[in-house]
DNA sequence: AGCGTGACGAACT
DNA sequence: TAGTTCGCCACGC
């Protein structure tokens, strides 16, 4: 198992209409390294498997640089799961933010 | 092999 | 409050 994959699960463990943070996934991962965790889901193609479109930086904006069709993928695919939205780039945090179980 | 860069972000100055 | 440094490492050059 390696960190990549670990991203993975984590990602996946995020229900419908929640989002999450690179820094909350590093700190799930008992590291601060957000770049591996943007690195990680920036390396996986499979938008189907990973929805990468749940993570977003700790201000809620979406990334610049998302892989499926740039920040308007996100939007759309976050605003059909009931996400809401403070402007076209930045998601509601205070309402939708995943935190992942402290163990 | 080293160096710069990067879907980032917290700590420090 | 803003700017800088540090964490940590895959990847391209």
């Amino acid at each position: 198992m390696n960190f990549f994959s670990q991203v993975y699960e984590l990602v996946r463990q995020i229900p419908e209409g929640k989002v999450t943070t690179y820094g909350e996934i590093a700190a799930a991962l008992g590291t601060r390294d957000a770049r591996r965790v943007g690195h990680a889901l920036h390396a996986n193609p499979d938008g189907d498997l990973t929805p990468c479109h749940r993570v977003v930086t700790k201000d809620g904006k979406l990334s610049e640089s998302y892989a499926f069709g740039g920040s308007f993928e996100q939007y759309a695919k976050l605003k059909s799961e009931g996400v809401t939205f403070l402007d076209r780039t930045h998601v509601d945090l205070s309402r939708h933010l995943y935190h992942y179980p402290t163990e």
